[in-house]
DNA sequence: CTAGGGTTAG
């Protein structure tokens, strides 16, 4: 019923000198040749069946491809194109073979395999795409010594003999090596996964052999095998292959891994349950793309995923950054009827508050109800702490309607909730109101931690109530609360923004007095104050000091640094710096260009400030506010206001819109030149816009206007000006 | 397996 050819040059077990040419015919077309795994030495071809009959058979009695095989791939020395010559003396052993497994599909499998050389490289004139295949792969070394044919058959209707399976039972690897010397691996795995051998001995022979001959079984093998695991409902030890599956494999992709899958078994339920399991093993193995990619595809082919790897997937995604994935992925999953509870919308509503999407976050909350799913103290937490954090005027106001909701419909805040809230209002320079909250959160029943007091404490420091701060440290260790590194620098800041030196030295000396080690935060905060002070000295010694006690300088270091030379107009230091700070592999952010784009304006250099803004774009970095901002200034300070606006186009082109610093910036300028109108002008534009006018608007309106005799006409707006 | 605190630039 089979016939296949032989290798018409083969001899059982062919030696070959690495650089011979050996023609070779088989019945499939070589469709790909892909490298696999760095490490392993393995490449994949994939062939494809010129003809197959009715029976699945493969019929022939002409040889149907001529494949021409030539040259070499080598891994170690890394280019697929020329190899040809180069490794061969760094290859260990003379041999290299090709193992072709046949496998015509969707019939029952015939299975055949031969051996050649490894230095194939099919003609690309060979190659196509049709997927069905005879597929294998070329493995360095001499694996079946004992093996005196070139290719074998067999057919699904050979089982492993009972005394083989009992070998693998009893795990008497021995026994089995020299009782399949004959065999090859191939041969016996697809016996096991044929006949109705327990998976788990099937498994436990899989991995041995792989070890022991030192080869990686294909796709196919491998997901026949995950069927019949699936079908024995052995779900952790489908898990833990697939882990490993994809730990090890770098170079097959997904949708390869998706045709096996699809090809090698035929219950959907299981395709379902191995697919969900490959995009978690994707995930859990930082393959996040890959999980996602997986993600679409399992879509495309119909298979339904769970939350056991779908929530994950989003947290992932979360993590990267990815919020236009973690939408798809939640509309996706609504659509495909996946179940989802609390821990998916909670993560998509944690997505989108961080990139500052809240009424869509608040949409979601809608959602949840819809879907019956009831949103929890996490959900609410997770939003207010959106508004916090990306709210624009009258956020506060909006996390406490938040809160009032969460009582409404009985979800208790917890400590975090309050802590969430007192932070907010802290940031917001409203201590009274974070007092309130704090008061409030006692009455509730629930304790101040450490966290609420940093809160408190940071707030009150930014403010420069220093004693107060100092205050509510002595309440909280009187509370037996103690206070932690994050208090500490929250106290430093505060006593070095008001130029205490003295007072910041000596809080600094007490973190390591009370057992506490510093952290790169704290490191930074005292290096920056010396800098604002002008001890640059004292600023480098203090940087030797946290390399010699393990803490290593990161790029806030070095801005700080760099800031404080540029206030010294020592820019051949600066240079130094810079060029040290690139050796160490750390990159120069968005905050250093802004530095270097300040230093620059500030000595009448703006046009290169401008140069230095097209270099940060095309290093991939994103000019923020600060950069146009500070640029918009150099030029307004030279009084070119005509350059200055041009960069206010630029910026809103980026997408950036003009806060109040930039109007700031400008009415200034505009001042500067005495177009009063003009820069009225602007000031009423701001307020439309709803920016509320800041102390430095307030000055710059005083000094620049109403000093010179000009009264702005911001009707209906006095108050808020005059109130800043 | 989801929520809270501290540093640098305009």
């Amino acid at each position: 019923m089979l016939k296949l050819l032989c290798l018409n040059t083969a001899t059982p077990n062919l030696r070959v000198k690495p650089d011979s040419n050996l023609a070779f015919h088989s019945l499939g077309r070589l469709t790909g040749l892909t490298r696999r795994s760095p490490t392993n030495s393995f490449f994949r071809a994939c062939f494809c069946s010129d003809s197959s009959d009715e029976s699945g058979s493969v019929s022939s009695s002409q040889p149907v491809v001529k494949g021409e095989v030539k040259g070499a791939e080598s891994e170690a020395n890394g280019s697929d194109s020329k190899a040809s010559s180069a490794i061969m003396p760094t290859c260990p052993k003379p041999e290299y073979y090709l193992t072709v497994s046949v496998l015509p599909l969707p019939r029952r499998p015939l299975f055949a395999e031969f051996y050649m050389p490894i230095h194939v490289k099919p003609h690309l004139s060979l190659m196509h795409s049709k997927p069905n295949f005879f597929h294998g792969k070329f493995r360095l070394g001499n694996i079946y010594t004992g093996n005196k044919h070139a290719l074998r058959l067999f057919s699904s209707d050979n089982a492993p003999s009972p005394i083989v399976t009992e070998l693998i039972s009893k795990q008497q690897w021995k026994s089995l090596k020299t009782h399949h010397k004959n065999a090859s691996p191939i041969t016996l795995l697809q016996q096991l996964l044929d006949s109705k051998t327990d998976p788990d001995l099937t498994l436990r022979y899989f991995k041995w052999s792989e070890k022991e001959f030192n080869l990686s079984y294909s796709v196919e093998l491998s997901c026949k095998l995950l069927h019949s695991l699936a079908n024995a409902k052995r779900y952790p030890k489908m898990r833990s292959f697939l882990h490993g599956f994809v730990k090890n494999e770098n170079s097959i992709s997904v949708s390869s891994v998706f045709h096996a899958i699809s090809v090698s078994g035929d219950s959907f339920c299981a395709n379902s349950i191995i697919v969900d399991m490959l995009v978690l093993a994707y995930v859990e193995n930082m393959k996040t793309h890959l999980g996602f990619e997986a993600f679409k595809r399992a879509g495309d082919y119909g298979f339904k995923l769970s939350v056991i790897s779908c929530n994950p997937l989003l947290s992932a995604l979360m993590k990267d950054g990815k919020i236009g994935d973690v939408e798809y992925v939640y509309e996706e999953m609504m659509r495909r009827r996946i179940e989802v509870n609390v821990i998916s919308f909670n993560t998509v509503i944690n997505g989108l508050c961080k990139v500052g999407k809240l009424n869509k976050a608040s949409d979601v909350i809608q959602d949840m109800k819809a879907w019956g799913v009831l949103p929890n103290v996490i959900t609410y937490n997770t939003l207010i702490s959106g508004y916090c954090k990306k709210g624009r005027i009258g956020k506060m106001y909006k996390a406490d309607a938040i809160l009032k909701e969460m009582f409404a419909i009985e979800v208790r805040p917890n400590e975090i909730t309050f802590n969430i809230l007192i932070d907010g209002f802290c940031k917001d320079e409203n201590l009274s109101a974070a007092m309130k909250v704090f008061e409030e959160m006692q009455t509730q029943g629930l304790k101040p931690n450490v966290v609420t007091y940093n809160s408190l404490i940071n707030g009150l420091c930014l403010e420069g109530r220093l004693d107060e701060a100092v205050g509510l440290q002595d309440e909280m260790v009187g509370l037996g609360l103690k206070p932690n590194v994050v208090t500490y620098n929250a106290l430093i800041n505060g006593f070095c923004k008001k130029g205490k030196m003295k007072e910041a030295t000596d809080l600094f000396n007490d973190v390591v007095k009370n057992g506490i080690s510093p952290t790169i935060i704290t490191y930074n905060t005292m290096i920056d104050a010396y800098c604002k002070d002008g001890r640059m000295e004292d600023a480098f010694a203090l940087r030797e000091a946290m390399v010699d006690r393990g803490t290593f300088p990161n790029v806030t270091t070095y801005n700080s640094l760099i800031a404080g030379l540029c206030r010294e107009g020592n820019i051949t230091v600066v240079r130094n710096l810079i060029n040290e700070m690139l050796n160490k592999a750390l990159k120069a952010d968005v905050v250093t260009y802004n530095i270097l784009v300040d230093a620059l304006c500030k000595e009448g250099e703006s046009r290169k400030a401008a140069r230095l803004l097209d270099e940060m774009v095309k290093i991939g970095l994103r000019p923020n506010h600060v950069t146009y901002n500070t640029l918009m200034d150099g030029y307004c300070r030279e009084g070119n206001l005509r350059a200055a606006l041009n960069v206010r186009t630029q910026m809103e082109k980026e997408g950036r819109r003009a806060n109040v610093v930039t109007y700031n910036v400008l009415i200034k300028g505009l001042c500067k030149k005495g177009k009063l109108e003009d820069a009225n002008g602007l000031l009423n534009e701001m307020l439309e816009k709803g920016l509320i006018p800041n102390r430095r608007t307030y000055e710059i309106v005083k000094e620049e206007m109403v000093e010179k005799g000009f009264v702005p006409d911001i009707e209906g707006h006095l108050y808020s000006i005059s109130a800043s």
